[in-house]
DNA sequence: TCGAATTTGTGCGTATGTATC
DNA sequence: GGATACATACGCACAAATTCG
């Protein structure tokens, strides 16, 4: 007693408990409905109630017909983003410690990496065009980016470019050309402008249903959003992007040395 | 027709659009679940969901008794993690751009930040133990943090210290002594300890029980979660730890300068 | 091959407690 | 007190998928 917590969420926490102490391993099967409904004495509702909650949380993913099975919650890899890793196309070299939980070296293992992307001309939309320090309703380059690693959607992208600093030139469109593959910086440098500077803005937040359905994973669930823009050596945001990954695979690597 | 979305998700995401496009403004109070009910004929279990699933993206706030009322999703501030502001006992400094979604400069216009702390002496359990490169079972320093801005709960942080490096001395407990607001790299700097870089491990989760109790949100709710490492100039972790922040009201900062 | 039993996912109607107005 | 509203909980039902005899 004394426990004020409602029904579901101590079913919940009973059980991601029983997930967390390994009691429950990876790809068991958690007790069905109805065995659920028995031992905690609560209706059909309640308990299901609580195993969407576990699966909110990632802990757990159900299978039509056979059951809810025991996610497996170790992140796939980490996306490096530091000084010079940064600007490849995929935005991070990938590491994929698997099994093992070393610092990992620089493998990358022999995954395949390969991305789509489409691309279109735009009015910038208020925010973007105050990220990019421009006036809104300028035009700017919007570009789409999906990347797979081994076929599997990995990150989402959406980057945006005034037209001022591209029009004209040969790397107008990120996405097609030779300079396709040498990401932001790479590409500017083509023309002649120099990026000094990248800041991110790191949050998270439930993914909406079209990235869980392009990520492939369920609405909900969530996804760390990287908000990066890329400066010229005259303070001027020459690009800026949003970057989408699922949080319960992916997490983001940052070093920060302290030169004092 | 044609939509085979199930029928909670269908008023969920309409709702959501409601609000996105700026029919709901900030503040507003959502149709109760009777109006709902008439409104989309769907039962009152059907629309409690789709309000579940509102509230759960952070899109919404339930106030009992009152009604449910469209959150301010905009985030409070950005926790600068960048070379020199890291050291701050509070891990960043904070911008507060409030109102105008300004660049935003220093202010932190006099917002009151202020800590609590708890620490004790443990075995290092292995994950914390591979983290700092010591063996599991070594004996490290726990400590508890709780950031408070304005009286609100802002951040959460466990750090852990092997002992090996700050037993004997008198910067043994972070949070006691002369050297507590200093921060991990005025402290060890205190006993001749280097930290010459940082690595921060960037992810995101549902946030547990306790931490949603902690951080004054609900349980479920996106936390960003950073796995920060200090090393010193051996490349030796001489201290790491775990900083949990509410994703919906914070968001890190990190700056890369490109060299090159 | 067929059918019955399970299990998930979804949906409806109702009821109770509690807080606000 | 009464109306309204949220939050939780119960019981029941059905479609779809899987499993098994």
């Amino acid at each position: 007693m004394g426990d004020s917590r409602p029904v579901y969420l101590r079913i919940a926490d009973d059980l991601r408990r029983r997930i967390d102490d390994g009691f429950l391993t990876v790809g068991a099967r958690i007790p069905s409905r109805s065995e659920l409904k028995r031992v905690y004495a609560a209706s059909d509702q309640t308990v299901d109630r609580a195993v969407r909650v576990l699966k909110a949380a990632g802990y757990a993913e159900g299978q039509f017909g056979r059951g809810v099975f025991v996610t497996d919650r170790a992140p796939l890899g980490t996306l490096l983003r530091t000084t010079g890793a940064v600007d490849t196309p995929f935005a991070a070299e990938i590491h994929t410690a698997r099994g093992n939980g070393l610092p990992c070296g620089r493998p990358s293992g022999g995954t395949s990496l390969t991305w789509e992307a489409s691309a279109g001309e735009t009015p910038a939309p208020a925010p973007i065009a105050e990220r990019l320090g421009i006036a809104p309703g300028e035009p700017v380059l919007r570009t789409e980016y999906e990347y797979l690693a081994d076929r599997h959607p990995v990150q989402l992208a959406t980057s945006w470019e005034p037209l001022t600093v591209t029009a004209g030139t040969d790397v107008v469109h990120p996405e097609r050309g030779p300079y396709a593959r040498r990401g932001v910086r790479g590409r500017l440098a083509a023309i002649g402008v120099r990026v000094v500077r990248a800041r991110e803005l790191v949050g998270s937040r439930p993914a909406t249903t079209p990235e869980a359905e392009a990520l492939g994973c369920t609405a909900g669930q969530c996804v760390t959003v990287v908000e990066r823009t890329h400066f010229d050596g005259d303070d001027r945001a020459v690009e800026t992007s949003d970057i989408v990954v699922r949080a319960d695979r992916w997490r983001l690597e940052y070093t920060i040395p302290f030169t004092s």
